[in-house]
DNA sequence: CCTCCTTTGTGAAACATTTCATGTGCCGCC
DNA sequence: GGCGGCACATGAAATGTTTCACAAAGGAGG
């Protein structure tokens, strides 16, 4: 008895049968009724399991895909990381994980990693800049690299000039745009573009206070206390924050300095995170379309015919109020 | 000039030495001062990558550990998942991650996916039984299958003692235990039993309600009603959820009855799940050490010596207070 | 009945690595 | 100087697939 598992050869000799004979088999290659038969028999008699690591070696091609995240703590993060794997699952790729916490160097052994597993593409969230071979398939999310490297991202511009629609549209008259992480001419910047494109087409003046990584988060207080006014309000009646992340936490501020919201202040945030098993939204939030944007990045980082894939790939997002704006009773 | 990807063979013919030489300096075997250098250089020039799948199909062996999941959208679980990438990683394996929806067709397809791509091993955290193949080194989080399979948990039993003792302490006079998910005689269930056999052992009495996959949410409301004397007040003064979830669950529809908590209702949930961004905890809980328990999965699943492993190990848990309790103002 | 064509099973080669038995060269010792 | 021994580079074999050129078999047509 032969301890490890059996191969193609066992099966053959086990089948009476030629070993191509067993390849075509499992490949659904046309082969005589008696002799798929025979090879079945035999395949289930030892148990025989196909490997796919020396069937990829041979093809060059491993049906696994790499998704590069910065961490999967994120809802955001985790919605993508689930999609993504059903979506791969589906079409029969597996999925090698990594997690970078955003930093490069972590990012760059993620990219040598992946290139040493021989995987046949990357989706990848990478927030530095990093070095990718040209020849391997990879699709971006939420940052623009170079043409050949095709980018799937919300309309994040759309959304930034929808928020501050919705804003003025709910009664603001001084609106604010908030943004925190790192400024890297990344997609997630056209929210604050958006917003302050509609702002000034409609001839409103606002405000904006945009914190980079690493800068001290009591900057948002300080915003705040200056722009209170002599009987204790703010002068401000409307805010549109970067994430919803950003969101919760200037909700919080905000609560602790006895504002109330959405009647004082209205924040209107981004992403479409939700209390996990109650499913309500942490506020009024621009939703992206997480599960579509997954698809989207499978579908063409899968694409045979890489040659016109677009650069850059734009997925519609929607608003949803969630108790942070006050919406008209029984409108929407 | 060659379009894919350099091999040893390049590096050899470019170092002018021979195949085995290259194999050498790659796996750190005593090699020729000379002979190093010139094969370095010559991979350096080549940008030469070693190929893992290669690799490890000559060595039955892949450096890679597969991870299946009901999910990753769970706070507890994505925690997991990131940690256990992390130890992975740190000691040179990749994490191929699954995804299973907790279905038990998905969950026997992953182990077979698994199967055929011949990982190191196997962690798993599922909830349906599942024919796993003795000879794959396997480890399981939360649910103990057989002797061979060292089951990994935190103190499930220490932590409903210890939720009940808190209660108790805290004034409780009236303790209730309330559960949902599957009773599949798995680790978890042992919450319960700790919570109940602490309330026995001091003579309190108890209520339970423990609904089952399927059963209709709105039983525990009919529970609460049940609960309600002539004054519209509850009879019931504490309440130990099996889950977090569970809990912000319990919190939002004793809300809705218009129950004050903490004050006339204390609540304590299990898992130790955090607001994303505020840190700040859903409710007072029995925290499960996460990055503990990855480790540990880890260390057990790559441990050479697979002879004298325990079948089971189970990790502390600690309490922390987290607005639902009525903690003594300045205590603790 | 023979030939030719078609259909289909066969097994060797190739994929990129590791390992191992072999061979080469160098040094020291008698 | 010759010989034994040691250190170390060498390249063939092996790992489990897929593919492809080839051969064998079977059927049809003359």
């Amino acid at each position: 008895m032969k301890s490890s598992q059996p191969t193609m050869k066992d099966v053959a000799k086990e089948a009476g049968v030629a070993l191509g004979t067993v390849s075509k088999v499992f490949n659904g290659i046309a082969v005589g009724e008696s002799y798929r038969v025979k090879v079945e028999a035999a395949a289930q008699k030892l148990g025989y399991q196909v490997n796919q690591y020396a069937r990829g070696m041979r093809a060059s091609k491993t049906y696994t895909v790499a998704l590069i995240l910065p961490g999967v703590d994120h809802p955001f993060f985790s919605a993508l990381a689930q999609h993504i794997c059903s979506a791969l699952l589906q079409r029969d790729y597996r999925m090698l994980l990594y997690v970078t916490a955003s930093r490069p160097d972590v990012e760059q052994q993620c990219i040598q990693m992946v290139q040493q597993n021989r995987v046949d593409g990357i989706i990848g969230l990478t927030y530095n800049a990093l070095e990718v071979d040209e020849s391997l398939p990879f699709v971006s999310i939420d940052r623009f690299f170079s043409p050949n490297v095709p980018c799937v991202t919300s309309d994040n511009y759309g959304g930034g000039r929808m928020a501050a629609e919705k804003l003025l549209e709910l009664g603001c008259r001084h609106p604010v745009f908030l943004r925190t992480g790192s400024a890297n001419s990344s997609e997630t910047d056209k929210r604050g573009n958006g917003f302050k494109a509609l702002c000034q087409s409609r001839k409103i003046p606002f405000d904006a206070l945009e914190l980079d990584d690493g800068q001290d988060f009591g900057l948002f207080r300080e915003f705040f206390l200056s722009h209170r006014t002599h009987d204790g309000k703010l002068d401000i009646d409307g805010i549109f924050c970067s994430t919803d992340l950003l969101a919760c936490q200037i909700l919080t501020l905000l609560n602790e300095m006895g504002v109330r919201i959405p009647e004082d202040v209205q924040v209107i945030g981004f992403d479409g995170i939700r209390h996990y098993g109650t499913g309500t939204p942490y506020c009024s939030t621009i939703i992206q379309p997480v599960k579509k944007i997954a698809q989207t990045c499978v579908d063409f980082l899968l694409t045979k015919d890489r040659s016109n894939i677009p650069a850059l790939i734009c997925l519609p997002v929607t608003y949803a109020a969630g108790g942070t704006t006050l919406e008209p009773v029984g409108g929407d």
